[in-house]
DNA sequence: CTTGAGTCTAGACTATACTCCATGGTTTAT
DNA sequence: ATAAACCATGGAGTATAGTCTAGACTCAAG
């Protein structure tokens, strides 16, 4: 495994395009580890990873904005954290109450399938009317 | 309570702005149940619900076109249901993959909490390096 | 019965997150 | 050494999800 990637490799190893990676270094997201003599982005093979965290935390409703938060997040020394252990707390509380929403729409569409499989079914039945009972 | 509601009345029920009700009728999400003579829309109470549903379903990434699939599931007679069980199904499982990923980042964030509160944290520890460790 | 708050439509404008050129320099394989 | 493939910058264009404004009509309270 090479130790550094040009982005095009960079964009192979991620699934992430060319354009994207250098729209997400101009939102501070990504850099490059260091730049050839002529210019070109040379990149740890880890940004793949961090590339995957971008992709997936998007699809779980975090905006960029937030996202560059979390990347950033680091631990220093003598428990003083750079973003505060309260803010810390406060991104999991969002994230326990996005996992129990996300419970309660998967327990309406179970609803639903359970009704649609059972003979008794009623046409007039909507998902919205099942949801949060 | 009023068992009909004007726009603005289910914009400050709701905390949906008057322009973005309009704007999700438009997409196909929500409908007033009738207009007055002159055109005046009137709702539902039960609309409120629909469009806080909305609001909660896009925190968790889904996109407005999704909301509409979800809000249009209907149960239909005899175990015919208009969106198939499997695409529900595949829809719970798209939830679950949420889900755990979800967890997952909470997990990080709870590590970079101990670390930070630990006297051996490490300067050069970052968010990304702890997930999925 | 007027006046101010509420509503209508249509269309322009904005923010976020890309995506796609154009133009020009660089690397690499033959 | 030269063509094909790759990379750079800057700027324009697109999709999604609103948000705002203009100009006109309607409703409700004093």
């Amino acid at each position: 495994m090479k130790n550094r990637l040009k982005i095009g490799e960079l964009s192979k190893e991620s699934g992430v395009s060319i354009d994207t990676i250098r729209f997400y270094e101009e939102k501070g997201l990504i850099s490059p580890t260091s730049r050839s003599n002529k210019g070109y982005r040379f990149y740890d093979p880890r940004t793949s990873n961090a590339l995957k965290f971008i992709i997936t935390s998007k699809e779980l409703g975090f905006t960029l904005s937030e996202i560059k938060d979390l990347i950033n997040i680091q631990v220093s020394k003598k428990g003083k954290c750079s973003l505060t252990l309260n803010k810390i707390k406060e991104k999991e509380l969002d994230i326990d109450k996005k996992i129990s929403e996300l419970k309660k729409i998967k327990r309406t569409l179970n609803k639903v399938s359970k009704k649609c499989e059972s003979e008794d079914s009623d046409s007039s039945c909507h998902f919205l009317e099942l949801l949060g009972k």
